[in-house]
DNA sequence: CGTTGTTTTGCAACCGATTGCAAAAACGTC
DNA sequence: GACGTTTTTGCAATCGGTTGCAAAACAACG
């Protein structure tokens, strides 16, 4: 009934111009046929009245929106608003939108599903370490394009991933310490069922050896590294140096570990994973493995344009190795 | 031409509930007429088909699209994680959906502006506290309801904003410094031209006298903080304790005087703004300025929601005050 | 049972675009 | 200038819903 807003529209434009409503339209879609002529005043005319195509009505015909899913259930770390960023940059520069969705107890999985069907967004990324696979699977079920960026890797995925090898950090992350020297080796994870927390700690137990102590922060979170850690001190048989799930809890760690009188990296040493900024700052100054975002940011929309192309298009695991950034909360043995 | 893949529309549900498609819309508009058997007989036939309307297709007619454009540029301060997800939950848990824009020099205001007209969004949401208020009025003028949080605050302003009262924060800063005995008061502003830094300013040199040193850090930044902390350093004066504008610049200027031999509080004091989660961390414990965000949240957004309805409401400025949060970055002298 | 008043229903037009198709215009060639 | 090609154009149907309007169904009442 309401016009949308008072908005200029495509009819009026093409009375303006003296031409026929698609010409107007064929003027805005590239490749279409029209002449020099009527493209001239077609433009003259949708520059005066200041026209904008409604992404709406040409999205109802050519089945497209542009709309992308963003979904995550991390908006505490701090790492993921470095992960926003860059997704969200990175999809305006492919001139795509995306549309932001945060899971919640309130806001769970079905409910995000039916919502970003009803927007019919072109593609979905779901950006988490602790969803589980069936989530991204959900939408591919549905027909639509997903990527599961930060996902657990399999060598034949049923959903597309990309990502680091949780597997090979954690083993790599072992021989780091070891390399350095140091004897007692101990793990601080994320949480316990989470599958990056689970392949991490079997690729670094695989080097350190399974007596290794183990322990899990409930959470990527400050807090949570801070009592994991304490639950280590409580122990009685403190590690040489650890490697925690994700720097946020490194960071908790390690101030568990100064409030206990240890210093870093003098008493114990720490490693985590992620290479946020925050772990870059003087006052942290943390080793980790740095995820390297840029490149999988790019890799997914990549993807996702790809199977935006061919829906039918066989699941891949794409892998990015971490690299591994030397601070100050280890030292060599 | 291509349907939008291969959804479940309206006119199925009708065939199959034997019913026109009148009906069927009318079964999902709330408050519009139908029998009870009818609805309940496409409401079998919805479910069993998986019905999913199209919001495109609705928004076309109806003019509404449930759509809010959630527009920032500050992806790198970790407080706006917090500003990120408080938004989005609390416009999902109104029925409303954030398209998010991330302004940066490829996609600027203009860009913005026509994508978020292009989508036909209902409202517009500006969370930053370094962007002009020209920003906000142009969408207003354009005739989409836009409400600025942590924007300057005027008596008069001619677009609707949320925040703290920038310059009585400034005020109470400095009183609660000279309180705690500080003689030699110092200001660390974010960026200059900042309307939050200027009026901050305003509040703090009415009371700690305008012969006090003034310094500016490039951005609301670690880098930018430790920086401006090092040319006060520099400057050959420290002060006693300085008013930081923003608790990452407050982090980082205490780095600086870290690294300089200084202890905080023992030598300076810091006091920073927002309160954000990582200031509370054992390791940094910051005194700071909280901003009520869950309160300016609910503000925005319902003064959005009542802007949707009249568009022609007069624009208010809604102010808050922050809350005072003492750490350990302040001791009495 | 007829009359009046209230709900419920379907028809058809519309929201603002796209696009297949056929007619019209422009172009080339002899 | 006639004829065959290619390009440009407009018509009209379509995408998936909504809604004013008038007809149909139902309810209430004397």
């Amino acid at each position: 009934m309401q016009s949308l807003k008072n908005r200029i529209t495509l009819k009026e434009v093409a009375e303006r111009a003296g031409v026929s409503r698609s010409a107007v339209s064929r003027t805005f879609t590239p490749g279409a046929s029209v002449s020099k002529g009527t493209r001239e005043r077609v433009e003259r005319a949708a520059e005066e009245l200041g026209y904008q195509p409604s992404v709406l009505a040409s999205g109802l015909s050519t089945g497209r929106t542009k709309l992308i899913g963003l979904v995550s259930n991390n908006f505490r770390n701090p790492f993921y608003l470095e992960v926003f960023d860059t997704f969200t940059t990175a999809l305006q520069n492919s001139d795509l939108r995306p549309l932001l969705v945060n899971l919640t107890e309130d806001f769970d999985a079905d409910r995000a599903q039916s919502m970003l069907q009803q927007y019919s967004v072109d593609g979905v990324v779901v950006a988490s370490s602790t969803l589980p696979p069936q989530f991204a699977t959900a939408f591919s079920n549905a027909g639509l394009p997903v990527v599961h960026a930060f996902a657990r890797h399999l060598d034949n995925p049923n959903v597309d991933t990309v990502g680091i090898d949780d597997v090979s950090c954690g083993d790599l992350a072992a021989r780091h310490l070891l390399g350095l020297g140091y004897k007692q080796l101990g793990f601080i994870g994320g949480p316990q069922k989470a599958a990056s927390t689970m392949d991490r700690q079997t690729g670094f137990l695989r080097v350190a050896g399974s007596e290794c102590p183990v322990f899990y922060a409930e959470d990527y979170a400050f807090d949570a590294g801070f009592s994991a850690m304490n639950h280590a001190i409580e122990s009685g048989k403190i590690a040489d140096a650890y490697f925690c799930g994700d720097d946020v809890v490194a960071i908790g760690a390690k101030a568990a570990l100064e409030a206990s009188g240890r210093s870093v990296p003098g008493d114990v040493g720490l490693i985590g994973v992620n290479g946020m900024t925050i772990s870059g700052w003087q006052s942290v100054d943390l080793t980790t493995f740095r995820q390297p975002l840029a490149c999988i940011v790019d890799a997914v929309i990549e993807r996702l344009l790809e199977l935006m192309e061919d829906p039918a298009s066989t699941p891949r695991a794409i892998r990015f190795d971490p690299e591994l950034i030397e601070r100050n909360t280890l030292a060599r043995r």
